[in-house]
DNA sequence: TCCTAATTTGAGTGATCAATCAAACCATAG
DNA sequence: CTATGGTTTGATTGATCACTCAAATTAGGA
């Protein structure tokens, strides 16, 4: 077996709920996809409530790797990872011809309020993603010799990035991606390369 | 008769998408909100896509009056009008207590490729929104004497705004939003408040 | 008044939902 | 070898899903 069952199931899910969300994705259509028969699935899951949080937590797992690392690898220019990281999202979308975004957007979106440790863990998500980013502009600060709020500066780029995906996803289109980077650069330009 | 059945069934199922998302909405729950039994709602509407492209032309609708208006009327400052809309979706989430944000983004994260007539209305309101901000840029350009993208500018709005609901809803907090709104409104007045 | 068409009632359709379960299987330890 | 416990099989559960339909009711025009 190539992979543990478990795992199997996890990335199984990963997809689907990437790709079409949560509601809309159904168990059978994981198991079906996991090659994994419903008593198995729920040997290793109670729920398809613990799945997603499965699912979460391995997302957790990816975010340096998966998400940050490439740019991160890619430029020495703290400024240039953040975009780097921006771009990686548009590269995606592209590819994918519009279908996959955010994945923690998407799962965010969903989740109820009464969901309390998924949307604990979307949090961690999006909170690792921000400590990243807002660690670029610590950086570019030094380097610059500037004190902005990098922690404010790194909640408005997630920001928009969360923004630009669910309008680029529903406009089937990058060009709201496009026009809302436009103005962002600008700004985050105009502080930092003055 | 207080309303029209088929203007009840709408305006319950707005409320129930807006709360809980379409997926998440059974077509029972809508009909016993209207007061309403299931052949006379399928008399009214073919299936729940049907419905749902109903309501998003009803809010197609309400934006110039609901969410436009109050701060057009309040606030001559074109700049002022445009933060004004924005702290409408700000009280909207405190009074709820974090339960509702955008209808309309709600409703793009859900929506399928499939669903092309559905689309095209979430982008109809997304465009007639932007269209509004987009004009005040252009009234303030005028007023000070600038001439800067309006139109990059709201889309970069819209993207603010979509993505600081998103994380508030996640987190349950206003501070997402807050925090995006700092540097952003700082971003809008170095341009139009030199 | 009667006719017609729009509307409403409410039981009922099959499909799919998440979840359960006993039995079989298999690997490992003693 | 046997015993044990983790794993898998796959049929099956009741609930809920969106949706249908014939019959009853209502409303409006001739």
């Amino acid at each position: 077996m190539d992979k543990d069952t478990k795992q199997r199931i996890i990335e199984a899910a990963q997809i689907l709920f990437w790709e079409k969300g949560y509601h809309a994705t159904g168990v059978a259509e994981i198991q079906k996809r996991a090659e994994v028969h419903s008593g198995s699935f729920y040997h290793f899951f109670k729920s398809k409530e613990e799945l997603l949080e499965a699912v979460l937590e391995f997302y957790l797992q990816l975010l340096y790797p998966v998400v940050m690392a490439p740019s991160f690898e890619k430029y020495d220019d703290p400024i240039e990872r953040i975009f780097g990281v921006l771009a990686g999202y548009r590269t995606q979308l592209i590819e994918t011809n519009f279908t996959l975004g955010c994945p923690i957007g998407k799962l965010a979106s969903e989740v109820e309020k009464e969901q309390v440790r998924a949307r604990q863990l979307i949090n961690a998500n999006f909170e690792g993603w921000k400590k990243h980013i807002a660690d670029c502009f610590e950086e570019a600060n030094i380097r610059i010799g500037v004190a902005h709020n990098s922690m404010n500066l790194a909640n408005l780029t997630l920001t928009v990035m969360e923004g630009s995906l669910l309008q680029v996803l529903a406009e089937q289109s990058i060009a709201p991606f496009d026009n809302a980077m436009i103005p962002f650069r600008e700004y985050i330009e105009m502080l930092y390369k003055p």
